[in-house]
DNA sequence: ATGGTGGATGCTCCA
């Protein structure tokens, strides 16, 4: 079973990455953040054609979810609980004996904003949620853009951004509190090559330059971290043409039957 | 060089 997650950054721009990704990739579960579309325009009749089922939660011009998959998803949750929020940031569902969660943290802006109060309010009713998510489902998955670099090895210059909106101590320590939670980075199970991110700023000609970071991630619990067998960054749609500025991660799991 | 690019929106915000 493959595991991915891909900030697309405007669904409506990138469907046509997308389903060519779809096509060579071929993942069994993936979440999709940034879509910045209302479900009424969502473009389920392209993806369904290309051998997928679909949820969404959207709102115009910002946010917005989506999970594909190769089987129907049931108990759909939208929405983290004690946080009534109009922005569409969290999916869920159930493939099989498979909890999958895709989440779209907030980004934060700049440490000590209103936006960044915002983006640690909602990593703790994440973590109180990932507690009884983890209780009710042995087989959990979660994956997103968690807008967080775990460490210092997740990102180009850790000098440059120590301290700085994705690698604060408050956005590391509540990463930090998700893991000791029972959840695992499943890209950290492996060794990996220096220098792996996932998204890469416009500007500056950042991705040829390799100036990133790692802020894409898929956390499993124990009973998938047994089975997980390989995890990496597939950087090749962010070289084509028009591409989001994030890549799509991928990690899969052995032994699980799905679709 | 306190910039640069890109997306959605609509005369600017967000990442």
């Amino acid at each position: 079973m493959k595991a991915a997650s891909w900030n697309v950054n405007s669904l409506r721009v990138r469907l046509p990455h997308l389903l060519k990704w779809l096509h060579t990739a071929q993942p069994d579960l993936l979440g999709l953040q940034e879509t910045k579309i209302v479900d009424e325009q969502f473009p389920a009749a392209e993806i369904e054609a290309a051998g997928y089922r679909v949820i969404h939660a959207g709102q115009k011009t910002w946010n917005g979810v989506a999970i594909l998959s190769k089987m129907d998803g049931t108990d759909i949750v939208t929405g983290l609980p004690g946080l009534d929020d109009p922005q569409r940031r969290v999916l869920g569902a159930t493939y099989g004996d498979i909890r999958f969660l895709n989440l779209y943290v907030p980004n934060g802006q700049q440490v000590g904003s209103e936006k960044y109060s915002y983006k640690l309010d909602w990593l703790e009713k994440l973590l109180a949620y990932i507690k009884t998510q983890l209780e009710q489902y042995p087989r959990l998955i979660v994956v997103g853009d968690f807008n967080i670099a775990p460490e210092d090895r997740d990102v180009h210059d850790p000098a440059l951004w120590e301290g700085g909106i994705l690698c604060s101590d408050p956005e590391r320590a509540a990463f930090q509190q998700l893991l000791a939670s029972g959840l695992a980075d499943t890209f950290r199970l492996f060794d990996q090559e220096e220098g792996v991110f996932s998204w890469w700023d416009y500007r500056a000609a950042a991705f040829r330059r390799n100036i990133g970071a790692r802020i894409d991630h898929i956390l499993a619990s124990p009973a998938l971290c047994e089975v997980c067998s390989y995890s990496t960054v597939d950087k090749d749609p962010r070289s084509w043409e028009r591409p989001s500025d994030h890549a799509p991660v991928i990690s899969v799991f052995d032994g699980i039957g799905f679709a």
